[in-house]
DNA sequence: GGTGAAAGTTTCATCTC
DNA sequence: GAGATGAAACTTTCACC
């Protein structure tokens, strides 16, 4: 991991369908080198995936939710955890899921079409969960910012 | 919009360097009917955009925080608002912020080197923000899902 | 890391339903 | 309207310097 990789990192977490030639003319070096950064970085993890970005609301999905989830600690703990966490995964409305320090116990973010749909949607997955004591949820009025980039320092 | 589209929308969330023929055997199309689809669904932004997915912890991110944030309410509100969604958009730590219902006014997902540096910058964006009331820091222990797909009903 | 040839992929005009 | 085919243009891969 050098400059250069940082380079490269920095442009395709903003666009991954760039050539090597058009990368490599921006990070100064040729389109093979730049091919061979990418594939390394891929093999090793650095690049964990590519993906195309939906625009939730041009399919139908008009509600964002951040919910804050409290466990219920009456119940055998790592067992309710684990459950909870397989919930969430096994879940497509559920995009992300953050086990946190602090008052809450998780921090989920949910995706649904409507507030119709957001209702049976935390009713089936936080309401009539036992592992769950209590949630608490926020709905997105306006996303200010949707990046999924992470800031790789050019030292 | 129609199944086809969803199909392929919900394969290229997961990787969009398939080639249009990989794409085009799951679908049950030819790959030039892909491509156009993808072209089409590109250019009416129903796909964002295209990403590599660059995991924090091999660059040396290894805090990522979910923060709660009140806004001071006895200062010009629509001021004190915008200031605040501009700094997040203009700080590369600050990887998204939502705008919320409920008691926090913002939702805001940092990612730090480490602890020391998640407290300089949350001092920086919150602690000394007069537009900030309040704040709340969840760090998050585990990552249990990190997804960027949304659901697409294949009809 | 760079170069260049081979293999693979996308683009686009054309034909068909 | 949308899908299939195939040739041209472009991109990636890989062996070699």
């Amino acid at each position: 991991m050098d400059e250069f990789d940082a380079k490269i990192l920095n442009i395709v977490q903003h666009d991954n369908r760039l050539t090597a030639a058009q990368i490599a003319g921006r990070v100064g070096l040729s389109p093979s080198a730049v091919q061979r950064r990418l594939n390394r970085l891929r093999k090793e993890g650095v690049i964990e995936a590519d993906v195309a970005i939906v625009s939730p609301d041009t399919v139908g999905r008009h509600i964002t939710a951040v919910v804050g989830v409290v466990i219920d600690k009456d119940r055998p703990l790592q067992k309710a955890l684990s459950e909870f966490r397989e919930l969430m995964l096994e879940s497509p409305e559920v995009s992300r899921c953050y086990d946190v320090t602090g008052e809450e116990d998780f921090i989920v973010i949910v995706s649904a079409k409507d507030l119709k749909d957001y209702e049976a949607i935390s009713r089936e997955l936080f309401m009539e969960n036992p592992n769950v004591r209590r949630y608490k949820s926020s709905l997105v009025i306006r996303m200010v910012k949707s990046g999924t980039a992470i800031p790789v320092d050019e030292k």
